[in-house]
DNA sequence: GCCAACGTTGGC
DNA sequence: GCCAACGTTGGC
């Protein structure tokens, strides 16, 4: 099993709003980033845990735990020309978008960026790189451990 | 609202 | 294939 950090903008789906979903799952569609959607589509499998993380909000950090349910799969909303994730470029025989689909496992207390950039043990987590702008970023076990255990309080 | 950092585009 | 220009992300 693989762990991940995966960024949502509140005014997109916050934890809340994923919370109240049927199944409290939904597709994680929109990623417009290769590594990205390399990183869904080529990497991720069903089982995958992932911190789902608020960001461009009033106070970025993690706000939950969710679990990959689906494997990558086109994303609809590149073929949508109302939507704005709308790519004139890709067709239906060569999409080039893909989505997986996550369900929340449980929402946690609220660990802000702040907090993760105080702990040393996290240092190397890909989201705390400087300029960093990956939506979907890789963590490592050690990192999950740590944050679960003594930062959310929960067991990993 | 600002701006640093980064990815993508497109002309050459 | 290079690289300047542009658009976007996201923390602050």
């Amino acid at each position: 099993m693989h762990y991940w950090l995966m960024k949502s903008e509140p005014a997109e789906m916050s934890i809340d709003d994923l919370a109240i979903r049927p199944g409290q799952t939904a597709p994680w569609f929109g990623v417009r980033n290769y590594q990205a959607r390399n990183f869904m589509r080529d990497a991720m499998r069903i089982g995958d845990r992932a911190f789902f993380y608020h960001s461009g909000g009033a106070e970025p950090g993690i706000a939950g735990i969710c679990e990959v349910v689906s494997p990558a799969y086109p994303d609809a909303t590149q073929f949508d020309a109302a939507s704005p994730y709308f790519d004139p470029k890709p067709s239906a025989k060569a999409p080039r978008w893909f989505n997986v689909e996550v369900r929340l496992l449980s929402k946690t207390r609220f660990v802000p960026l702040a907090e993760l950039r105080t702990q040393p043990q996290l240092a190397a987590m890909p989201l705390l790189a400087r300029g960093n702008r990956l939506s979907i970023t890789p963590v490592a076990r050690d990192e999950w451990r740590f944050i679960c255990d003594k930062l959310i309080g929960v067991k990993a």
